[in-house]
DNA sequence: GATTTAACTGAACAAACGTTCAAATCAAAG
DNA sequence: CTTTGATTTGAACGTTTGTTCAGTTAAATC
């Protein structure tokens, strides 16, 4: 079995995963070959399969990867103590920051669940489903606290969660605006649309 | 040629497209292949090529015909005379019932247009900047009269169609809530985010 | 320097791909 | 009934797919 010890390189296995995230995000699962995953290493195609057993193996672990990333560095910063307002404005600054930061990744987060086979797609529909039960917890104790006017918590994170995600359609570091002031005109629409 | 004049049956043509509508929505693009797609029609893959040229020309077909749909669709209800509260209101009533009336529609023309070869994303992409424009000008004159309260035009422009379109995710007829109640959350959320 | 062991090559496999086309089929026209 | 012309079949094409594996290479261990 390969990569027990580290022994002669430990480099080619996070080689693989960057190709195949840059080719995924760039063409999508289906239309990416081995052989061009292992082109773009600079090694051939049957030398991808000491590091995964397969193609589709490659894409959960990607996927589940980039998921375990979100809720680890979301739990860093948790939400519980604060009021909802402030709750909020962490969150919606979060979910910028992080995405913005990693567009392939997010990219094919959403793109390519879809090719995920059945099992693999519960594991990773779980996660995002944690991940929006925060904002959904934090909208739904500020319409109990009288702090927020919405009509549904559940369709208010769904809105929300939608509109910030679509900041990476067209953001590009280096742009006409910084991240911070990016971070807050979302959050001023966020604010006026939910805060009472 | 085939199909220059009406003969023998003229349901077979749209019967493709209904086929490779629903494949390419359910498993894209380059993971469905010509033979899913006959097999689907209950004809043999050959048979297809009566009907379109390639592959790439369907997809580009169904696309264009959808974007063409939404402009035209979208043109009979203009909204150049109105206020820009009412057309803004006009715009998000109209986007949710369009979208949501075309699941299949909306998830490819956002989700394949990577897959159309340059010269057809252009055409599509030419298509769908055009809609927004029209969201960007009733934001842009309200923000000139005074009536909204924005930072930016077109961040606002592409906040509010990336939340509405995100309706598709979650919406299914007969579901908890009609069509009118969506609308008009979703039109109280950006009403709340733009408006003085 | 010899031995061990992990990593990689390069060829091969069966299956599936988009597309083509001669031959068969079928509905309508004369 | 015969002819015509559009439509479909079914097989074939060359290419590419994911994956396997015996054999080569090269680094680490003794």
């Amino acid at each position: 079995m390969a990569r027990t010890q580290g022994s002669h390189s430990d480099i080619t296995g996070p080689r693989i995963r960057a190709a195949a995230l840059k080719l995924f995000a760039k063409d999508g699962y289906a239309a990416v070959s081995m052989r061009q995953i292992a082109k773009d290493v600079g090694v051939q195609a049957g030398a991808l399969y000491n590091y995964t057993p397969d193609k589709q193996t490659l894409l959960y672990e990607l996927l589940r990867g980039h998921m375990d990333d979100l809720l680890t560095v979301r739990e860093a910063e948790a939400s519980g103590t604060l009021a909802p307002l402030e709750a909020l404005e962490g969150f919606v600054r979060f979910h910028i920051g992080f995405h913005v930061g990693r567009p392939d990744e997010v990219f094919i987060a959403y793109m390519e669940l879809r090719s995920l086979e059945p099992e693999n797609f519960a594991q990773v529909e779980k996660l995002r489903r944690q991940y929006e039960d925060e904002l959904e917890g934090i909208l739904q104790r500020g319409l109990e606290s009288g702090d927020f006017a919405i009509d549904d918590a559940k369709i208010a994170t769904l809105a929300v969660i939608a509109m910030l995600t679509g900041v990476n359609t067209w953001y590009r570091a280096g742009g006409r605006l910084s991240l911070e002031q990016v971070e807050t005109i979302y959050w001023n629409m966020v604010k006026r649309a939910v805060v009472a």
